[in-house]
DNA sequence: CTAAATGCAAATGCTTTGCAATTCC
DNA sequence: GGAATTGCAAAGCATTTGCATTTAG
């Protein structure tokens, strides 16, 4: 069974880096919640779990992550950067609550398809895409308008 | 005829807030091209016409001029915020070549109709969305398998 | 006249980097 | 053993802010 952590080590392995316990130990608070992290939030994690590893160590270890194809970009916010894991996990785009921040992820196969037409016809070839709505959800469009 | 210049002096005058030259230069310079801009971009637009305004006069004109509705956030970049101006300029979408930096805009109303039918699937009352594709634009692929 | 705006420089906050000490392979 | 990694603290950058001075309305 091919894990994330036997994705990381065999990516590392081939490319002559190293897989440090910093590296699984990010790697498993990563994998333990499904959900948008950023390395702050990685980093309080970890150091909940009596692992302090430094914010340096986090921040060299994304880009690795990302190349490995473990994670991506999930939403540049407005301060920070939220990554999200894609082991296992299909591509989907998101719904953003401006209200109370809340995330609804969402795929929609229609849109994918109108995306690639859109990119033949310019002569264009995608390597990736986000679509970010944001607007308010059902709760917070309630109160707002009680 | 309602002009960008007199619709940001109308907003600003409800307000209490100044028109003031620094803003009318800055307004100019927005629209003078129609491209993407970001704030150091302006700044240096700004002085090559011998309008020396600070760039943090530019960072405190940048919110009231999305507030106005004359321009909003376009991408948001590696390190920078861009911005465009949408005074009749319909909404699109955009596909970023990761080769030049080129940026090609498109509109699909399918896509547009899919998202507003996806949003009300989920109760979700949207505010604005981007759509951002990248990947390589016709050149850039040629040259990458010459 | 006076609240708002400006410019400067200092502060902020996220992210990156240099370096000496350490560690995986 | 030696390249890679780590943590720390310092540096980088885009952006924000405090403050004294100026200005639009």
């Amino acid at each position: 069974m091919v894990t994330a952590e036997n994705k990381f080590a065999d990516f590392l392995g081939k490319k002559g880096r190293k897989f440090t316990p910093e590296r699984q130990d990010i790697l498993g608070a990563i994998f333990s919640l499904h959900k948008h992290f950023d390395v702050d939030g990685l980093y309080e994690m970890l150091r909940k779990r009596r692992k302090n590893i430094s914010r340096a160590t986090i921040y060299r270890a994304i880009p690795l992550l990302i190349e490995s194809g473990l994670i991506k970009e999930a939403l540049r916010g407005e301060p920070k950067i939220t990554y999200e894991h894609i082991f296992g996990h299909e591509h989907h785009d998101h719904l953003v609550c401006v209200g109370c921040g809340k995330i609804i992820e969402f795929r929609n196969d229609e849109i994918e398809k109108l995306q690639e037409a859109v990119c033949k016809k310019h002569n264009f070839h995608p390597v990736e895409h986000k679509l970010g709505i944001k607007g308010y959800c059902k709760e917070c469009w309630a109160k707002m308008r009680h």
